[in-house]
DNA sequence: CTGCAACCATTGCGCACGCAACGGTATTCC
DNA sequence: GGAATACCGTTGCGTGCGCAATGGTTGCAG
């Protein structure tokens, strides 16, 4: 016995999946074209930027960021071949590397964030209320 | 002068971008293992099943699942080489072609549906109230 | 101390997508 | 009516990701 959504889940289910992936989508093609980076780089390098040393580990990072660690391994490959991050190895374990913001990389994300910023403001945080804000944060902080 | 994310802003944005992320790749596996489908699979034959003749024109499909054009042609690729979905050149304008579901298609879909039906609830909607819903649908329909 | 399981990061492979360019068709404007 | 324009769907190419398998390393069990 199956329990349909109800017309407001539907619509609840079909906003989140649209409306994100739209919004992601629009972010994307700015700071692209603006910075010549990829939102999901500016994520590591965000990461990497409030990190003790701006370093962390390779499994630290994809954990944090939701993807596969190869998935990982290419990003950061992206972002050593800009020079904005570098790669260590772990001196106390073999074999792991950490993945080091540059000074190259730091000016970069200094001189993307504001407009990154803007554009999430623009797109998202400034057309919702502070009551909305808090209650979708909320809601889906809950989830799982 | 930047106006920096405040830290429930910051949350809001954070959630948003991590849960859904996660929330689709979950989906996704489980709709794969399950039914040999992808949730942007069931996405178009949902929609085909519910239009005028079971079919629909590949620009309004990409519209509405927000892809591009080329996407939506090769995600129908997919479709018509499982058999659930057929093309079918539209007379009046013959620039342009149906995608139309088969029975076939039809049938898998009314497979499918209870299971994915079962996931987007255990994932998403019964972890939320009612009043949750309805408020996080009203700000994501807000946006753009 | 030795052998085996667990773990870290990477690579090969396949897949889904966007953009730009294209052929074919419709529409508009003179 | 004919040329320019806009539009529909597809294809070539490049990119980013996940999964499975791999090499190198660590740590635990006996």
């Amino acid at each position: 016995m199956t329990r349909w959504l109800t017309e407001p889940e539907m619509r609840a289910w079909r906003a989140l999946v649209s409306r994100t992936h739209h919004l992601m989508g629009e972010l994307d093609k700015e700071l692209q074209a603006e910075h010549g980076m990829t939102v999901a780089e500016y994520g590591v390098m965000a990461l990497l930027s409030e990190a003790p040393d701006r370093s962390a580990r390779m499994t630290d990072l994809a954990a944090r960021e939701n993807i596969s660690p190869s998935g990982m391994t290419r990003r950061v490959d992206g972002l050593v071949r800009k020079g904005w991050v570098e790669r260590v190895r772990c001196p106390e374990d073999r074999r792991g590397s950490f993945a080091v913001l540059t000074d190259a990389g730091f000016e970069q994300l200094r001189t993307a964030a504001p407009d990154h910023v803007r554009g999430v403001r623009e797109h998202f945080v400034d057309q919702l209320s502070e009551r909305q804000l808090a209650n979708l944060a909320a809601a889906l902080e809950r989830l799982d």
